[in-house]
DNA sequence: CATGGAATCCCACATCATGGGAAGCGAGTT
DNA sequence: AACTCGCTTCCCATGATGTGGGATTCCATG
């Protein structure tokens, strides 16, 4: 009745979802929003906007600007953020991802799947793109969380609309099945360009018991550096440093046996 | 109704708030709780906590074990927390606070008010407690924010409890309130085994425009380190490294001039 | 001074969350 | 094996709770 797709799921949630689509909303927007932002930005009436903010914000999950009476994310945001991120073990895996970025000369990044996105949760580089989004169809990253994506996660049938970054970007869903085919076939995923010129990424899966991918685990430069003599190299880099990655990041009991049959 | 000082506040949320309820428990509790380890732990009824859960887990905020069923802080939550960690610029704050550690040989904190907590968002040690909450009464940190609490935010009248830690713990509200109004005068606060024995700590505001303490950075150590001869120098390390972090921290219409009449 | 936009509060309505109950599992015990 | 306990999950009638239109106040702009 409200909006657009917004899909009656089963359960009991009208206040919770939209309260949490709220805190979502400062990630595709500025840093701070108002009310009437909120609202406009999620098609909803200001005064229950206006009332969800002031619910979060007794939480401590915005916080408001005195001057300006804007909202922006909480104290509890950050303090739970830093809580999963090490709950994780995330920061085991900043040396590894450093280490690997030194030797390859590339930026490396790791990614969980997150909904319809890519987040890249740790990185490897000076300049981290931490906390970033990235779409699932134009990324390596992405190709490598639908490849091998848990049966309850939603495989590609999840995107409808796939968008066009370049003139490389898979748009066609046949198109992208067949290609995460060939990314399950060969064990990795490749970008050339498909996000944004001139960008090319390499990406493998860190793989759980189950076979399925619980990270992807980047490693983008130019094509200069990425060229076809050295991507066996990079290759074997990765799924080294994926390997490490496992043993880092996976409960023994997640984690796959260590040789195979 | 459901529990202990559910305080009914006026604007609307019951939902909103038991579902950030939900989410908070994560940090009291283990890093993996059950529905109903839920519900007990927040009084409420299996189903309701149940319900909670799974909306929460739609939104990406909570995963599920899939071998146990459990749930864990989920993408959206280390997204969201990445997020505010850099529109914080506490990224930048880091060098800064790994620097005083230094110059120091102490452990320097770095925490702002989240609601009836300090929280330590930035640490400058190699085992940082980045994420930790530590009580507002029994900690230097928590002194600071409370002596250049913001109007809103609450001064000691809303710490009921003050439990003691140990025998040096002010639980007495009178004395605590004494104990702001020397940190106030001296513009520093102590802690010397209020919170754990043989810990020191000293703190210091990061000042905004109004007066108020946007943030608490905190010089943690032994007694050995932390003695009275190097008391004064501590202090004059500490408040140089405070105002090179409002610079940082703080935008320039937030800041406070450079110099006093 | 007039005008517009935004934040904030209020209140009657009915929609939506509530929670008791029961079914379906899985594990540990007798 | 049969039993039992605890947990997850789903269902549904009830009414408490969130909803949103509108009024009010405040501030910045024309």
């Amino acid at each position: 009745m409200t909006e657009t797709a917004a899909v009656r799921a089963p359960g009991g949630a009208q206040a919770v979802r939209r309260a949490l689509d709220v805190l979502h909303c400062f990630h595709d927007n500025g840093p701070d929003l108002s009310a009437s932002d909120l609202a406009r930005r999620l098609g909803l009436p200001v005064s229950t906007a206006h009332r969800l903010a002031r619910t979060l914000l007794a939480a401590g999950f915005l916080e408001q600007d005195p001057r300006t009476s804007r909202y922006r994310l909480g104290p509890s945001v950050t303090e739970l953020g830093r809580l999963s991120y090490h709950q994780r073990g995330l920061h085991l895996a900043a040396p590894e991802l450093a280490d690997l970025a030194e030797r390859t000369g590339a930026t490396a990044d790791l990614a969980l799947r997150g909904g319809p996105h890519a987040v890249i949760v740790a990185g490897g580089s000076v300049t981290p793109k931490v906390g970033l989004r990235r779409p699932l169809h134009s990324t390596a990253l992405g190709k490598v969380l639908l490849a091998w994506a848990r049966p309850g996660e939603g495989g590609p049938g999840s995107l409808p609309p796939l968008p066009a970054f370049t003139d490389r970007t898979i748009v066609d869903p046949v198109a992208l099945e067949r290609e995460l085919a060939r990314v399950r076939a060969d064990a990795y995923a490749l970008n050339d360009g498909e996000s944004a010129l001139g960008v090319r990424t390499l990406a493998v899966p860190v793989l759980d018991g189950a076979g399925h991918a619980r990270f992807a685990l980047a490693v983008r430069a130019t094509p200069e550096v990425i060229t076809a003599e050295r991507t066996e190299w990079l290759l074997a880099e990765a799924r080294s440093c994926a390997r490490a990655l496992e043993v880092l990041l996976l409960s023994p009991a997640e984690r796959r046996p260590p040789a195979g049959p």
